[in-house]
DNA sequence: CTGAAAGCGCTAACAC
DNA sequence: GTGTTAGCGCTTTCAG
């Protein structure tokens, strides 16, 4: 169907183009009659604006980029929500950009992103992080990183502080006078696990000692469940504490099966809640991460930047909440 | 940084603006010498065609809109990945827009849709798939719908048959003489529910027997957990079904708490298996669902539509894997 | 094989 | 207040 378009609006209101422009815009130059004709005009005839056109005419797009590694697609979900909920309220559409590993490279992405012309990016962290940070800045493109600290000249951040949690955390265990303390590495989320590996070490510094039990998943091991299901023989500890949900699910079954009472034996955390924590025999206790604020924030940072608001803050962190369920002790 | 034009490459490369265009477009007729000189002076400045204005001369976008709901986003991230990788492949871009209720209406969706002009439009079916397909048949713009059986003159979907997965299921349970079978609706995917309970009936009606064991959440229940440990208290069955993971694990849970033993008191069988079926205990048997083909083969169907190939078959079928694991018996 | 020029639909000075 | 006009960056006849 020939789509409709302002001049055909123009004539039918008997006006020009230019003030058929107005009314879309809201211009309010225009007189109250005229702007009524116009309407009228628009609606009889259906008209939609071609936001190509105006694109090309204002160069801009009102479109975002949104990086997302392929595997991190489900994970971030919650936070697409967050992102997509306020980019409407902005009026902005987004370009959604997986990066599988074998079908599209990051240099395919970033080229993509800059024929498209969008208007800023959001990346959503994974390892590739810095490639794509650094493809993009030759464009001098606004940009939000979401799930990681940093920023620089037209780059703010959002993120959930894994780091401050596992902190206080693993210290109030040292507080109780538990220190036999692992945390279970996270392939998928290296940065987080680096994060909760930064706080164990604070909490244990705090108290004069140091952190030494970080348990590196070998690649070549096909799950976290299987992996544990041998570690677990040999190594003990009094507290474990587990990024993603199934993770800490297979904490728990491998303990299961080897007779580790949890949480007697050994309490089992969760650092990112979901709807499966609370599902799991005994329920898990976790950090409750506000995954679809941390989308909301992101974009409310992007809007800022490109309405050339001062953002003062340039790293934003978020707040979590922990829920102790069964799989700890008191 | 000001983005460089065609008209700064062809003057770098003494040529006309038509000419390098063409050697962008891949045209044969430009003289070898004359590409290689194009194609310097592109490399040299960093060239990268402009999509917007190439969009407003070619009357199209090679861009789709892709309508989620949002409460099935995570459900749909795999599908998701299947149309992204496919998409890059033929080189389109997928802007995404989640309907949420209370914040984005479908109407607005569309609006938005119509006025980014994109080639086409992928829907994710749920309930609210009527009112799309209805707003942008007016557009006459090309449609694929994920999820669900239909299609039309610009149509086309893409589904998994869970119909036949719930009848070939039940009919196998009929055939050993179990016939106290029931089927817990899933609220959040209404169709698949309703294509489940087709194919229950179905396999009954075989037998020459009505099914009535269709399990309806009803509205105000918070959860399927709360639900059903009511529920289960008043009422056996020798097999139960749910569509979602956390359902089927919901029913495990129950069971174990009601003191009733999976799989020999109850079997329970989860029609869409996810990485938790496998972690729960008893593992559950689950159809493994072609998640992401299903994407996959809607971009393809709508790639297809678009460069104006014949579509043969405009309602393509995918099919499942049983897997039985521990929850079932034999 | 290449260049000139019109046009895609819209915005934004600049006139009137 | 409203109209005229020159772009925005690119593609595509049509000449040559």
């Amino acid at each position: 169907m020939k789509r409709v378009t302002i001049y055909e609006v123009a004539k039918e209101a008997n006006v020009s183009l230019a003030t058929v422009s107005r009314v879309i815009n809201g211009s309010d130059v225009v007189k109250e009659e005229t702007r009524k004709k116009v309407e009228e005009a628009i609606n009889k005839l259906g008209y939609k604006p071609n936001a190509i056109a105006q694109g090309l005419a204002l160069q801009k797009s009102t479109t975002l980029g949104l990086i997302v590694p392929e595997s991190s697609l489900s994970y971030a979900s919650q936070t697409i929500n967050g992102l997509a909920d306020v980019a409407k309220i902005y009026d902005y559409n987004i370009i959604i950009h997986t990066i599988t590993e074998g079908i599209s490279k990051i240099e395919d992405v970033v080229e993509e992103i800059i024929k498209s012309r969008v208007d800023g990016v959001l990346i959503y962290c994974d390892k590739t992080l810095d490639e794509s940070t650094n493809l993009l800045k030759q464009y001098n493109i606004p940009m939000v990183v979401i799930g990681d600290r940093i920023s620089s000249d037209n780059i703010c951040s959002a993120f959930i502080d894994y780091e401050q949690a596992s902190y206080e955390l693993i210290a109030s265990y040292l507080d109780k006078g538990i220190d036999n303390i692992a945390i279970l590495e996270d392939r998928r989320n290296s940065n987080i696990s680096q994060e909760l590996l930064e706080g164990g070490k604070k909490a244990f510094k705090e108290k004069g000692k140091e952190f030494d039990s970080y348990i590196s998943i070998p690649r070549e091991s096909r799950s976290t469940y299987k992996f544990l299901k041998d570690y677990l023989k040999d190594n003990k500890h009094k507290l474990l504490i587990a990024n993603r949900d199934s993770q800490a699910i297979a904490c728990l079954n491998v303990a299961a099966e080897n007779g580790i009472k949890v949480p007697d034996d050994m309490e089992v955390v969760c650092m990112t809640d979901s709807k499966y924590t609370s599902m799991s025999r005994p329920e898990l206790s976790s950090f409750i991460m506000p995954s679809y604020d941390l989308g909301a924030l992101a974009m409310r940072l992007m809007t800022k930047m490109l309405s050339g608001e001062e953002v003062e803050e340039k790293e934003k962190t978020l707040g979590y909440v922990y829920q102790v369920r069964e799989s700890t002790l008191n």
